[in-house]
DNA sequence: ATATTCACG
DNA sequence: ACGTACGTGAATATG
């Protein structure tokens, strides 16, 4: 067998792993984190498991300067101070290196890639195979010697890769390896402050070198390079050099490669046993040690903190009586005992095969709840129970249930908690009567005011109980929303937040009844001990939740905006989706025969003027035909997958080139409208109400802004004569009832206007002025009269993008219009609007300062990328502190209304019913005496709910019908 | 499981 | 030279 050699390039998997790992960060019960650690420490196991290296050595960089900071100080000088996290772990993967029994190398002097490089091609000379292990591209240039690879370990869903010259060739657009360096001279490289020549980059520099081969040859013949280009190379010759030679990886370095000292070793289990102790890698441990590993058999876990230090309820050890404190015993694997299909893939997943994979579970090595939970069956029990909870403040409730759809479930059982450690369940049998029966003995409890409950997700038990008559009347916490809140682009299932923030790994519910797909079984079906388990702990986890997340909202001063907005709207939610909208089937029956005769007909027409049929539905079938057998604008851009765009605005360039365009327009529209709009929802009506009952997420989109799924009823079509049609399958759900909508007019806008203070702008809304003529005027200089439709539509655009952050390529692109016409409008714009643009810079500022912008509610969204120095990343996060403020608080805005809505329509008991939220607009489903009473509630509601500074007035306007395109 | 496309505000 | 306007969810193709 051939021997095989790898290099590891330390410091670049270290912070590889440090980055794969930041948005799910591992941190030990004494809050270390240990990212870094844990990825390179797999990466280093998976290797040698997978590749089977007979040599293996990891080198580092050293402290000392190199010959490359001498020749050039600015030389890495870009580089940020690595973070605080990352530099602790080094020591700690040192020593899980040498209990590895591998040898670390390094030489003052040179960086990591010299040494590899040195050694690299000495080995290759004695026979080798050697991977260089790395996920830096400039190892390319030592690809000259044969038998010398690039090894680019596994990330986040893509496979490990091996790189070969041919490769290397390939991904530069050059023709041999030693073009790497030319390259590099010539592009530069941000990261390692290598400047290169300016304003040549990837594509520029691929290019000169296939006309002239080398850097050297370019430079020679650069008299003969035409205009700007010529120039900056005519004028930067030295730093091109200069930036050759930095990125030229030295390989004479005064080191020797001998084999013996690189061969794989036994492993020191006992220090490994150790440091995978000390930083509860339990899962990985057991890779790597076998079974017999436990890091938790230690002593030291007799006590459990959160957070803040505090100590958590420990388990009621010692105690005699009938209740027992469980511990899951992690080496005996729970299978579910109903199927045999899951059982390997339960194992395999438990043995760490799947779920260690970096960036996918963020932190595994924590503790089981430590607790004592209680089975609550008979009538007596319960009453007893109830009488105990009765004298509680707060409670958390957690419901069992036949599925995910609140409103078509059964309920199976019922948790309860109200001290960290201890729970209750209730189960609810099949007989729907007898769950009838149980739930007359708790209504007492939930009709109790002064209980507050607590729940994750609460409006989904509250649905539940809703179908089963019961409205708790206390106050509510929901744990998740107080998440959303401290951490809007987090994620938030419980058992992240459980490990996370208690350091308890809680019982999985697949465990329960299974992965989704294949026979997933349902609670019903799960023994009640095991189910008493699971639900209890959800529970008693979310009570604890509660008391970590208060002080934190506390904290980030998000209090205020969980108290008037987010927590108060859960109810509203909740009646909205339990009311859902009545659709008229027959209607879309009809309407989608028609779509599909014309669809067909589009279809029939591409493959006929194509001359082959194919897959349309298929982007890249398509993509080819388009371009390669038609050939049309051979300049059209390819995914980052490397296939043909085929999208809208590709498709419409290409219009005027063949006729074809438009069938596969018209394909694209009709199909689109009948497979996600016109079939799929009367697949959704509820068999109970025949309504569909859409479900709001309020803990999803970062911005403050609710969405809406299963179906979606955000995105009903109304911009195309045909797709708006659909609305007319929206309607009232009987007779004697219409369709009410109302719109805020220009929310956005008003927001910019009012937050800015822009006296121009506040001025055209004051005076109850068309905001885009008014626009037009200012930005053309031009009496509002004279506003032509052009310009208005113009304006319009511009507007727009202002609230994105766009720019004049952005606008030029969106109008068609030159990138100097587009500058000039957005130049104009500036100047008369001028507090517009000092909004802009105060919010970039503001989140440079602070780390977050916030909504006038006083929500927050943290923009980590602000200080990157990233172009395209901090741009992105830039433009986000502009957008963020205003869409978030028209977010607020309209939430605000809702629950003043809600709370008079409850209070006046009105029949008629809110039924919808489209970001700027409510449905209700109105009796029709009451429309008028309700046209002036709704509009002094949405109007007043949150007055906008600067006095920019606040208008909707309501329209009513029979469907919801009449309601417009 | 990911990418592409397209529906909405 | 890079990419270029924010926020969502769903259907479809494809590896």
């Amino acid at each position: 067998m051939s021997k095989k050699l790898f290099l590891l390039d330390a410091l670049a998997l270290i912070y590889r792993a440090y980055y794969a790992l930041i948005r799910n960060p591992r941190i030990t019960s004494k809050g270390m984190n240990t990212n870094a650690q844990f990825g390179f420490t797999n990466t280093l196991f998976d290797l040698i498991n997978k590749e089977k290296p007979t040599h293996l050595a990891v080198c580092f960089d050293t402290h000392a300067p190199t010959e490359r900071h001498t020749d050039f100080t600015d030389y890495k000088a870009n580089r940020q101070e690595a973070p605080e996290d990352l530099l602790a772990s080094i020591p700690d993967i040192q020593r899980i290196i040498r209990a590895f029994n591998i040898p670390v190398v390094e030489m003052d002097g040179y960086e990591a890639d010299d040494v590899i490089g040195t050694v690299a091609w000495q080995a290759a000379d004695k026979g080798y195979e050697v991977y260089m292990v790395t996920p830096d591209k400039d190892y390319g240039q030592l690809l000259i010697h044969p038998h010398v690879y690039i090894y680019k370990p596994p990330s986040f869903g893509n496979p490990e890769e091996i790189l070969t010259a041919e490769k290397v060739c390939a991904r530069w657009d050059i023709q041999r390896v030693q073009q790497v360096v030319d390259m590099l001279g010539m592009m530069g490289d941000a990261v390692d402050n290598i400047p290169g020549i300016p304003g040549v980059g990837e594509k520029t520099a691929a290019k000169l070198l296939k006309e002239y081969d080398t850097l050297e040859n370019v430079l020679e013949h650069a008299d003969q390079i035409k205009g700007a280009l010529g120039e900056k190379i005519r004028n930067n010759k030295e730093l091109a050099i200069m930036s050759k030679k930095l990125a030229t990886i030295i390989t004479n370095v005064p080191v020797e490669f001998h084999e013996e000292d690189y061969r794989l070793k036994e492993w020191n289990k006992e220090a490994l046993t150790e440091i995978f102790t000390e930083l509860e890698f339990k899962t990985l441990g057991k890779r790597v040690l076998g079974e017999n590993f436990n890091a938790f058999h230690s002593p030291q876990q007799a006590t459990q903190t959160d957070l803040f230090g505090n100590a958590v309820a420990a388990p009621a050890a010692g105690k005699s009586s009938g209740k027992k404190t469980t511990k899951k015993d992690s080496s005996a694997v729970p299978l579910p005992d109903w199927t045999a299909v899951d059982a390997t893939e339960t194992a395999a997943e438990e043995s760490g095969a799947t779920t260690e994979t970096v960036g996918l579970v963020a932190n595994k090595n924590i503790t089981n709840t430590p607790h004592d939970y209680e089975l609550v069956e008979t009538d007596e029990q319960i009453k007893a129970l109830v009488k105990k909870l009765q004298q509680q403040k707060e409670i958390c409730f957690d419901t069992e249930t036949t599925g995910t759809d609140p409103n078509n479930v059964e309920l199976v059982g019922m948790s309860f908690s109200y001290k960290a450690g201890e729970g209750y369940y209730i189960p609810c049998p099949a007989d729907q009567k007898r769950t009838q029966q149980l739930l007359e003995l708790v209504k007492p409890l939930f009709n109790e005011p002064s209980i507050t409950w607590i729940g994750q997700n609460i409006k989904y038990d509250l649905l539940v109980f809703k179908w089963y008559g019961i409205e708790p009347k206390g106050q509510l916490f929901d744990t998740m929303l107080a998440h959303y809140l401290i951490e809007p682009e987090g994620r938030r299932n419980m058992d992240l937040l459980s490990a996370q923030y208690l350091g308890y790994e809680p019982v999985h519910i697949d465990e329960l009844i299974g992965k989704k797909g294949k026979n997933q079984g349902t609670m019903r079906d799960v023994e009640i001990e095991k189910v008493k388990e699971y639900a209890a702990e959800d529970a008693d986890i979310t009570f604890q939740l509660k008391q970590v997340f208060v002080p934190l909202m506390k904290e980030k001063e998000v209090t205020s905006v969980f108290e008037t907005v987010e927590n108060p709207l859960v109810r509203v939610l909740t009646d909205m989706e339990f009311e859902g909208v009545k659709i008229d089937v027959e209607f879309l029956k009809s309407y989608s025969r028609d779509l599909e005769k014309d669809a067909k007909k589009c279809e029939e027409s591409v493959y006929d003027q194509a001359g082959v049929r194919f897959n349309l539905a298929s982007p890249k079938q398509l993509g080819e035909v388009l371009f390669e057998k038609l050939k049309l604008d051979p300049k059209a851009k390819k995914t980052k997958t490397g296939q043909y765009a085929t999208g809208e605005d590709v498709l419409l360039k290409l219009a005027n080139q063949h006729r074809i365009v438009d069938d596969i327009l018209s394909f694209r529209e009709l199909t689109k409208l009948k497979s996600t709009y016109v079939d799929a929802l009367p697949e959704m009506i509820n068999p109970k109400t025949g309504r569909v009952h859409t479900s709001y997420a309020q803990a999803v989109a970062v911005t403050g802004r609710l969405s809406s799924n299963n179906p979606n009823l955000q995105n009903i079509p109304i911009r195309t004569e045909r797709g708006r049609e659909i609305r007319k399958a929206f309607i009232p759900r009987e007779e004697g009832r219409l369709l009410m909508s109302a719109d805020y007019s220009q929310i956005e806008l008003r927001i910019v206007a009012a937050i800015s203070g822009d006296p121009n702008m506040c001025e055209a809304f004051r005076l109850g002025k068309d905001i885009h003529t008014a626009t037009a005027a200012k930005v053309y200089g031009i009496a509002e009269s004279e506003v032509t439709k052009e310009q208005r539509y113009k304006a319009k655009s511009v507007n727009f993008g202002i609230i994105y952050g766009q720019g004049a390529f952005g606008l030029a692109d969106n109008l068609g219009i030159s990138r100097t016409e587009a500058k000039q409008i957005i130049d104009n714009y500036k100047k008369e609007f001028p507090n517009i643009q000092r909004y802009m810079d105060e919010q970039i500022n503001l989140a440079k300062e602070n780390g977050y912008v916030q909504t006038l509610a006083g929500r927050k969204r943290w923009l980590k990328d602000i200080n990157s120095s990233n172009f395209t990343v901090r741009g992105y996060a830039e433009r986000n502190a502009i957008n963020s403020p205003i869409q978030g608080t028209a977010a607020d805005m309209i939430k605000m209304a809702m629950i003043k809505v809600h709370h008079e329509m409850k209070q006046g008991k009105w029949q008629s019913k809110m039924i919808l939220q489209v970001h700027d607009e409510l449905v209700f489903d109105a009796v029709a005496d009451e429309v008028d009473k309700l046209e002036e509630l709704i509009i002094r509601c949405m109007t007043t709910a949150m007055p906008l500074p600067n006095d920019v007035p606040v208008e909707a306007e309501v329209g009513k019908g029979v469907n919801w395109l009449e309601a417009h």
